[in-house]
RNA sequence: UCCCGGGUAGCUCAGCCGGCAGAGCGGAUGGCUGUUAACCAUCUUGUCGGGGGUUCGAAUCCCUCCCCGGGAGCCA
């Protein structure tokens, strides 16, 4: 079918140009002589108004053009003598393809509530709301690849099936093939995974940076972007069971050189957003005021600032303690309401923490030279609070083998993960980033739940 | 999983110290010479989340289950 899609109309020069554009009805408003339609068809923030004078053939055809209709509609792109729109199409013929009964179709031409559009996850792409958060997720999806492409970063595939359950992300899902009837079982009352598909227990993977590890290891600096697993019964506004990571891991590399590589890729983001998405924000900064212009203009130029973990203790202790739920000590790991702090009050923007104590870090990160803490570096985000975590890895085999043993981390299994310490070991470094925690940050969409088509999280699978 | 708050018309919510179920929006019809979530008039709408109990009488009080939201933990 020919049709314009309605952003060029309304980005481009088409005054006295005849076009097809095909789309939804948002909403239709009738006179006497004139009827018009606002037609959405998912490409810009922004309706073409339609033009129907009661002289066209297609004003007949009103009754049936209702809010929700998919129709098609040709005629003359003129400027626009009403306010609102610079141009607006007069129609000469309408083709309706599907029409919506207004009394049952639930997209009402009101505001609706978020959670009322969660429940109709397969229309709610048809809102300003959706549209905007979905094509805002296309180009920073985009903006991923660009930026590690221009930097000679290789795109790697890591396995969504693994059998390896000790990265210590939390809880996986079980891939199996078993007939859930008549599962296989050993003497002592275990399930016997000898007869599974893989001949072993298999998982849905909740991180692809140990593969990423051997791959930066022979290919310099690579990154992955895909789906990721967490069977953690987590409910709140920033937890999903599955959500999209990305992952870069590169070779030479210590932590500054992550941090650096962290800063540059959320700006870029940022500006990618500001520059062609600029409808899609100011929506969000008139309807959310969760973000604004201005707040992603400082966040895509202004460095962020950084501090270690002792730091960020004592930073913290200078607060009154009575704010705090939670006690801050140097050892324990920071809780939301001290992130939420160090975002929203002192800094009042992202923050990088590094330097962590080595007990409440994963066994893999680099061990530094005081013995106490390792090079891992947070990134937090104000209101969200972690959209990404990274280390230095260690790249020193008696070291990560204490650190495995001391983290009771099977050492058995990952014998190819400590190979790569035993052949051409090279210190190397990568973070990790929920996809979906950045678009929320950018949004300002308040809830996971709105920023990912289709949901999954505990005891939700619909759609 | 824990702690709070909530579930009443298609949507948003009022009614909750027990006594005939309401408003706004939406939708329908009519009106209006160009509207912007149009406007004006009229009409339309119920398993008061499910089950049980107390009571002459329950949307309202009690018990229980389900669902939704906010916060926390786990994390990205």
């Amino acid at each position: 079918m020919n049709r314009t899609r309605i952003i060029s109309v309304l980005t481009e020069n088409y005054i006295g140009k005849t076009v097809t554009v095909c789309g939804w009805v948002r909403s239709k408003r009738e006179s006497k002589g004139v009827a018009f339609v606002a037609l959405n068809d998912g490409t810009s923030q922004d309706t073409l108004q339609l033009v129907i004078p009661d002289t066209a053939s297609a004003f007949k055809e009103l009754h049936c053009i209702n809010t929700g209709a998919a129709i098609r509609a040709e005629g003359l792109i003129k400027k626009s003598p009403g306010k609102g729109q610079s141009c607006e199409l007069e129609v000469n013929g309408i083709t309706v393809y599907g029409n919506a009964d207004a009394e049952k179709y639930p997209l009402q031409k009101k505001g609706h509530t978020l959670e009322f559009l969660r429940e109709i996850g397969h229309l709610r792409p048809r809102t300003n709301t959706f549209g905007a958060v979905f094509r805002v997720r296309n180009i920073l999806s985009d903006a991923v690849h660009e930026f590690f492409q221009k930097r000679g970063f290789i795109w790697v595939h890591t396995p969504i099936i693994t059998a390896s359950d000790c990265e210590g992300a939390g809880d996986l899902f079980t891939v199996s093939s078993l007939d859930f009837e008549k599962l296989p079982m050993h003497e002592n009352g275990d399930i016997d995974f000898s007869h599974d598909f893989f001949g072993k227990r298999a998982f849905l993977t909740v991180s692809g940076q140990l593969e990423a590890e051997f791959l930066a290891l022979s290919l310099g600096d690579v990154y992955t972007f895909g789906p990721t697993f967490r069977a953690e019964n987590s409910n709140t506004s920033r937890h999903l069971s599955e959500f999209w990571m990305i992952e870069p891991e590169m070779a030479f590399a210590d932590l500054t050189d992550d941090i650096k590589l962290a800063e540059d890729f959320v700006q870029y983001l940022c500006s990618k957003v500001l520059e062609k998405c600029e409808k899609e924000i100011a929506f969000f900064q008139k309807f959310y005021k969760n973000t604004s212009i201005e707040e992603l203009k400082d966040l895509a130029e202004k460095p962020f600032t950084r501090i270690t973990y002792t730091q960020a203790i004592e930073e913290l202790e200078k607060a009154k303690k009575a704010e705090f739920e939670f006690p801050v000590k140097w050892g324990l790991d920071l809780q939301s309401e001290h992130e939420k702090y160090l975002t929203d009050n002192i800094f009042k923007g992202p923050v990088v923490v590094t330097d962590y104590p080595k007990e409440i870090k994963a066994f893999y990160m680099r061990l530094n030279e005081d013995g106490n803490t390792v090079a891992a570096m947070d990134v937090l985000a104000p209101k969200i609070g972690e959209i990404i975590g990274g280390s230095q890895r260690e790249e020193r085999l008696d070291i990560l083998k204490n650190r495995m043993t001391d983290a009771s981390v099977p050492v058995k299994s990952m014998e190819w993960y400590l190979d790569l310490r035993r052949y051409g070991s090279a210190p190397h470094a990568g973070f990790g980033l929920g996809f979906e925690r950045l678009v929320q940050y950018i949004t300002g969409m308040p809830n996971i739940r709105d920023v990912i088509p289709c949901p999954r999280t505990p005891q939700h699978i619909r759609f």
